[in-house]
DNA sequence: TGCAAATGATAGTATTACTATTATATTTGC
DNA sequence: GCAAATATAATAGTAATACTATCATTTGCA
């Protein structure tokens, strides 16, 4: 059983890009270019062009580069999901869970070789260079009616439960992941771009120590 | 003495807007169009047509709307440093700043009289909503050597020096800050707009005691 | 009065973010 | 193996955006 498949809410794409051939080089292009310029440097003409496709054909499985960008960002989420849920199987204390969680979030990650069409490795450096983009909008109201952020909601969820299993009085669990992702993803760009925002040498293991006991302290019972 | 005057990087404007009326105007109607219709949909052109201007003028104070940005969210921060400075004159416990600070950068704004053209309030809701938007950019690095984010870098260098009050031993304070301001600004927007991510309940207080037991019990040094 | 600086008025360009139409492959059911 | 449906390519076109340029007019001020 080699075959894994990452679903993500169908609002989140006009026709499926898992199904073809052609949907699965968008995404792989797309990838590749939004990690290279950048989301606002991105156009669908790019991706076409660099496919040897045509904008209206990636218009069709996507309604513009704002659905294109949740749609991988949930990808992410989902791929990350799964991962934990690996993990899992052989963790039992929720305190081994968290810092497992805490180093997936943070470590780069391998490419996983059954899904050639999705790096994920340069995915992720994408959700770290944009992920807020997908819900600073006038539109996040809507949006979030429709599942655009259900992945982050759900690994915040996932998280949650963890920690109430090690102090069920910690009453704040969905602030507190909420804030520990937003940090391991913004605290691995200022260490890259603002280092003076950050006390943490390059290298995944800075970030992963003080998101560690960021939140073990926090929710730990004491006093 | 009832002048006051935030200084933001010259990098920031083509023209200082300070000094003209139709470049307060210009700052005074940004503001307000922001705030209503988000960054996404503000265009030059309609700030120029709001205040019955024309679309050159508005170009010659800020090359474009990213730089508009830019200024306004320092000129947040520069205004918020001088609101700390102010409260700390009266305030002589470390820990005592730091609650205050955590309560300034939640709490709702008052306008201050002295300067009409900034509405102070509506600035701090667009920094909630906007502000990753200044660095999350390809020219980031270029841009912090400018100091496009100078007013950050401060807020966070400050809480820092004060952390290091309470215990001179915690060894990452900027990373520790970074990540709290962070927070204060999306936690509001989470509590707003996505508040499966959050526990709080509508209104500031919330999100205070979060914020202000995560940073006290993070740089205690027990154990 | 006269000069410089600021602003207004107007025009123009390249790019973007789409939408529409028609032609040509390709797959699928029968 | 053929018709029908579907997917894609090719092309064109539009409205809006993000500027740049030019020149006329107003305003402050020496």
């Amino acid at each position: 059983m080699n075959v894994l498949n990452i679903t993500v809410s169908h609002k989140l794409y006009q026709k499926n890009p898992e199904e073809t051939d052609l949907g699965k080089r968008i995404l792989s292009k797309s990838i590749e270019l939004m990690k290279q310029m950048g989301y606002e440097q991105l156009t669908f003409k790019k991706i076409a062009t660099a496919i040897e496709s045509t904008e209206a054909s990636v218009y069709r499985y996507f309604q513009n580069k704002h659905q294109l960008l949740a749609y991988l960002i949930n990808w992410y989420w989902g791929w990350l999901e799964v991962k934990l849920a690996q993990e899992f199987i052989i963790l039992n204390s929720p305190e081994n869970k968290l810092k497992r969680a805490v180093q997936l979030l943070v470590a780069p990650m391998d490419q996983d070789a059954r899904i050639p069409h999705i790096n994920e490795g340069t995915l992720q450096r994408i959700v770290v260079a944009e992920y807020p983009k997908i819900y600073l909008t006038k539109e996040v109201d809507v949006e979030n009616k429709e599942g655009y952020f259900r992945g982050y909601n759900r690994i915040c969820d996932i998280l949650s439960m963890i920690a109430l299993q090690i102090n069920p009085k910690y009453k704040i669990p969905h602030s507190l992941f909420s804030t520990i992702i937003s940090a391991a993803q913004s605290q691995q760009f200022f260490v890259e771009h603002l280092p003076r925002l950050s006390d943490a040498k390059a290298g995944c293991e800075d970030i992963i120590d003080f998101l560690t006991e960021l939140t073990l302290k926090t929710i730990s019972n004491d006093e």
